[in-house]
RNA sequence: GUCCCCAUCGUCUAGUGGCCCAGGACGUCGGCCUCUCACGCCGGUAACGCGGGUUCAAACCCCGCUGGGGACGCCA
């Protein structure tokens, strides 16, 4: 048994998207679940495309979602020579040939097929010349006329292509960079790939790679040729769908466990189950699984995920979560400790860790800066809210240990001794308490915020409710 | 246009000839819980694209159609 060797080759001419962060999953996975190796290749032929911010904005996405890679990164374009030691053997062995026409030219032949009806291609005139090297020349390949080329997909089963259909794709380019499908070939072989796993666009390149591996004398690895992932009107993710880099969702507060969970279940599946964790998923992950229809990208199941993980990931976690989440919102380091006391009662609420800070934002604020609804305090604090605010602070300064338990005993008694229902003191505590009529329960807002702070905020929600209303 | 791939609820999917008048999850709808909002719990809605075969039996196999996607670059 030799060992799984499988790799991420993303170009560095855009982000990490989703789309790629699977495809890098899934070759991550099958690495680490067959104990082999999963190597980083950058793929940045494309001089003037390529950039590198995008790179380092890639290894950013791949970092945090957490797919360590053993080898690696491998720059192409630092791997020039290797190539063109490639594509001499393939000159050497007459797979390949010096071709002086120009881009224009070839466009012209692609127009005239395409005018006919023919497949649009190279018209392969330079092929018979025997042209040597020269400056503006390229190397081309030279694919059989007849035939077809075969291969078995691990998703897709048997694909065959005509050869008739295949361009006499160039290898080197005016600029003496290799072009994709050559690099690609020389890197999958030279770095012994035993799997190739893949987005199903590269499925029509697979012929065109397999016809350089037979040039080259070498056996093939095993491809996988998963299904794209579609935007919600079923058409390839693009920036018109809205967030599709990776580093988008962790900046709108996405963990990168949800995350992951998602897109594995994105075109894979083990049975009905939905939440796996990261040992979970390194023990049952398998390539027999993969779906063979492309997907949509759901944002709602991704934010249940998240919301799942939130609810179940350790507080602490949470906490130092959202003490980042809150200084990007302009609140100075706030104390973690204090923090971990109002993560409980927001993790069953918060979609998203942008979501939480927001939430959290009235339990950090200074009492006399808490923002107020207008709507709400017009309508909750009322003079009869008033009334019994005024009643309720000097009971409340009593309280000893200002706890739920003790709040609510307190209230009951208040509650009894008034002839009211808490519902009726309810929404007018939220108010003055959060300025909002959305919040976590009344005591456990209470007891995190402590007994000065909720007096104070009493007292300025009396003076709020005085200034608003004038049916006082 | 040509080639390749694909086709189960709105979405992600289970299903590999009888266990399926199709199961789970998200969403959605209704209810319960309740100090608001969530969480949780209970329940409902909703799909095998169409037409031919093969078979005692088809969501599952074959053919055609339709529909969708991808590719056809000196991009990757």
């Amino acid at each position: 048994m030799t060992q799984v060797i499988t790799r991420f080759p993303p170009s560095p001419t855009g982000h990490l998207h989703v789309g790629g962060a699977r495809t890098a999953l899934f070759n991550w996975l099958w690495a680490r679940k067959n104990g082999g190796k999963f190597i980083l290749r950058i793929e940045d032929t494309d001089v003037a495309r390529s950039s590198e911010e995008m790179t380092q904005g890639i290894l950013d996405g791949m970092r945090w979602l957490g797919l360590d890679w053993d080898e690696g990164p491998y720059f192409q374009s630092r791997r020039i020579d290797l190539y063109n030691q490639y594509i001499d053997q393939l000159l050497e062995t007459g797979h390949a040939y010096f071709c002086a026409c120009t881009p224009d030219e070839v466009e012209a032949m692609r127009a005239e097929a395409r005018a006919t009806g023919a497949v649009p291609k190279y018209n392969g005139r330079c092929r018979g010349r025997d042209l040597k090297n020269g400056p503006g020349r390229v190397v081309r390949f030279k694919t059989p006329e007849s035939g077809e080329t075969a291969f078995q997909d691990l998703v897709k089963g048997p694909v065959a292509v005509p050869n008739a259909q295949l361009d006499d794709m160039v290898l080197r380019r005016l600029d003496g960079m290799p072009t994709y499908n050559l690099a690609v070939v020389v890197d999958d072989v030279t770095m012994n790939l035993t799997h190739v796993i893949r987005g199903d666009d590269h499925l029509s390149n697979t012929p065109k790679q397999v016809l350089l591996y037979e040039a080259f004398g070498r056996d093939l690895p095993r491809f996988a040729h998963v299904p794209m992932i579609l935007g919600p009107d079923k058409k390839k993710l693009s920036k018109r769908h809205g967030a599709t880099s990776v580093t988008a969702y962790r900046d709108m507060g996405y963990l990168p466990e949800a995350m992951v969970n998602y897109l594995v279940r994105l075109g894979w599946s083990h049975g009905d189950q939905e939440v796996f964790h990261l040992d979970e998923l390194l023990r049952v992950f398998s390539l027999d699984h993969l779906g063979t229809a492309a997907c949509v990208f759901d944002q709602s199941k991704l934010l249940w995920l998240n919301n799942h993980y939130i609810k179940n990931e350790p507080v602490e976690r949470i906490a130092s979560l959202l003490a980042v989440h809150l200084t990007e919102r302009g609140f100075g380091r706030a104390d973690e400790n204090y923090l971990q006391l109002i993560v409980p009662l927001l993790q069953p609420r918060a979609g998203t860790m942008v979501e939480m800070a927001e939430m959290a934002e009235f339990f950090v604020v200074e009492d006399e800066r808490l923002p107020m609804d207008p709507a709400s305090v017009d309508k909750f604090l009322t003079p009869e809210a008033r009334g019994h605010f005024g009643r309720l602070r000097p009971r409340l300064a009593e309280v000893v240990v200002f706890d739920q338990q003790s709040l609510e005993a307190m209230f009951k008694e208040y509650l009894v001794e008034q002839g009211v229902a808490f519902k009726v003191l309810a929404q007018p505590l939220r108010v003055a308490l959060t300025g909002k009529t959305k919040s976590p329960g009344i005591y456990e807002i209470m007891e995190v915020l402590g007994k000065d702070r909720v007096l104070r905020r009493l007292a300025r929600a009396e003076r709020k409710g005085e200034a608003a209303g004038p049916t006082g």
